[in-house]
DNA sequence: CTAATGTCTCTAGCAACTATAGCTTCAAGA
DNA sequence: TCTTGAAGCTATAGTTGCTAGAGACATTAG
């Protein structure tokens, strides 16, 4: 049995969060010892690095969650896991054009600012003006995942 | 003069959002209507979409007062906007690597799920195992941007 | 036995919005 | 002119995924 310290150690989360994750209902309540501190199986670990690995790789909680139903009942088909694992791809995917178009912005940004005054600065002028920039941040305003 | 509703519709930002950057104090308060209702110049426009252009180039509402405030008064150097951007340059960079990272792995655990079983199903097989990852999301533990 | 560390609960805070409720104001049509 | 519906107002609370702090109790090393 380990203490929560102990647990978050092994699967590299900090205690608090793992407090956090009990609360919002992703892991059981824990076992007790007699002075009322958490104890953990080896379960429970395995548990909570699947969570770590799925949030590392961008899962929701949500999606966590439903993650976890599907992987306790393990006799049905894979379809949904491979359908969140889709969605989530298609969503990074999605970053990354958006993050790409950024950068070339910024670089551009940074290029043409050769340090003189800010009122020849194309940096605050390419933010103002729609016209000067490059990519397009207008019709998509998907909601800002940052 | 601009209500609220067509600055937002011409700026791309929810109004609910105009009015949190004004609470904010990233907006000057708005002129009145005899009706109490708010009105923009077309200044305000202007500083909406460089507010609007920073946020979807990844700038922290923080940076976006600096950057602001350089812009309000233009008399100085352009160092302080560069070294801006330049930081937000390497942020983006750093993004976009481990986005790309992860979405190799997301494309291994697609392709890997046949549709069988569960508990056949790669996807939460990687998930569960560290082993199986071929990205090392385990010392960093960057806390999550996203 | 004591001191240090770990753990407990509870509450509040973070960014950057978004949503809701209940009200007032405005613009356009009959 | 009246009316209806959209748009605006304030204020408060909720969102996600944690993180930080306070103050009290438990455990462990020396």
């Amino acid at each position: 049995m380990l203490t929560i310290g102990k647990l978050g150690a092994q699967a590299g989360v900090k205690v608090p969060t793992i407090r956090y994750y009990e609360q919002i209902g992703i892991l059981p309540e824990a076992e007790r010892s007699a002075g009322n501190q958490r104890l953990y199986s080896r379960k429970a670990l395995e548990r909570l690095a699947f969570i770590r690995h799925a949030r590392d790789l961008g899962f929701t909680l949500e999606a966590i969650r439903d993650l976890l139903s599907l992987s306790d009942n393990p006799d049905q088909s894979c379809a949904a896991a491979d359908t969140i694992a889709k969605a989530q791809l298609a969503e990074v995917e999605s970053r990354i054009a958006r993050l790409t178009a950024l950068k070339a912005e910024l670089e551009r940004m940074v290029v043409q600012c050769a340090g003189g005054r800010i009122a020849d600065c194309r940096v605050i002028e390419v933010l103002g003006d729609h016209s000067l920039c490059a990519t397009d941040h207008r019709h998509p305003h998907s909601a800002h995942p940052d």
